[in-house]
DNA sequence: ATGCATGAGCA
DNA sequence: GCTCATGCATA
């Protein structure tokens, strides 16, 4: 009984992430001391202004940072090289940071936080996740590329005042209480998603509602989570770019 | 560490 | 409606 659309039933969506867990660190969570602050409640305090700042200016797919035309252009602007899109670089420094900021002592958490103290214009904080996936390149090379500088600049502030101040305990741990969204799509409606994806990465709004009601999920969660997939095939780690 | 979601900006 | 940066909740 199949009349909208198949044909997907021979597919084998396999090898999608295989993500490795290095887990190589330490976990402290409470030696901040020095980068902290204001710990208010930053609930939506962020909810309006992050995707106009930080790297999104480059319409679709990033443009090879390795043109040699674009390389002069840049270079007669009196703008960097690719030096600092450079993959090779922002892997390095992905790592270095990460190490440091385990000799800090200092979670993702906190790097996020920390970075509000900074000041920097248009800088605000970050989340976990974020601080997270920078460290794991699963971010877009350009958002690798506008994080980069900021978070380099949080780690050099960071090792700095390390010095000077030595021990201070003081840990106003924050255990919020929060109770919001998150859908599940279970295992079968996620193989056929992704089924559905390797033959159809960009479904019409039609074919979208079609899927939604094949597998009996709204299709606000079925346009999402196509928008999410296509997404995840442009993060640094999966790019063609290595 | 990662899944599902939001919202700004663009077409 | 999409992309993109980013976040909360959760595994």
């Amino acid at each position: 009984m199949h009349h909208t659309m198949d044909g997907i039933d021979m597919l084998d969506p396999s090898g999608s992430m295989t993500t490795l867990t290095p887990m190589a660190e330490t976990p402290i969570t409470s030696s901040h001391h020095q980068l902290h602050g204001s710990y208010h409640s930053m609930n939506h305090m962020m909810s309006h202004h992050h995707s106009s700042h930080l790297g999104n200016h480059t319409p679709d797919g990033f443009l090879g940072a390795h043109h040699p035309a674009m390389a002069a252009a840049v270079a007669a602007a009196g703008l960097h090289p690719d030096t600092d899109t450079d993959p090779r670089e922002l892997e390095a420094f992905a790592e270095r940071f990460k190490q440091r900021r385990i000799k800090l002592g200092v979670t993702q958490a906190d790097v996020g936080k920390a970075l509000a103290n900074l000041k920097l214009p248009g800088v605000g904080a970050l989340s976990q996740s974020t601080i997270c996936r920078f460290e794991s390149l699963t971010l877009s090379h350009n958002n690798m590329i506008a994080l980069k500088p900021i978070l380099q600049a949080w780690l050099e502030e960071a090792e700095a005042q390390a010095k000077n101040k030595r021990r201070d305990p003081d840990a106003p741990s924050v255990l919020p209480a929060g109770e919001k969204k998150r859908t599940s799509i279970a295992a079968p409606e996620k193989r056929s998603l992704e089924a559905y994806f390797a033959v159809q990465p960009r479904p019409s709004g039609e074919k979208i509602a079609a899927i939604a009601e094949k597998l009996d999920l709204k299709k606000n969660v079925v346009r999402v989570w196509f928008c999410n997939q296509r997404q995840k095939q442009k993060r640094m780690k999966f790019a063609a770019q290595h």
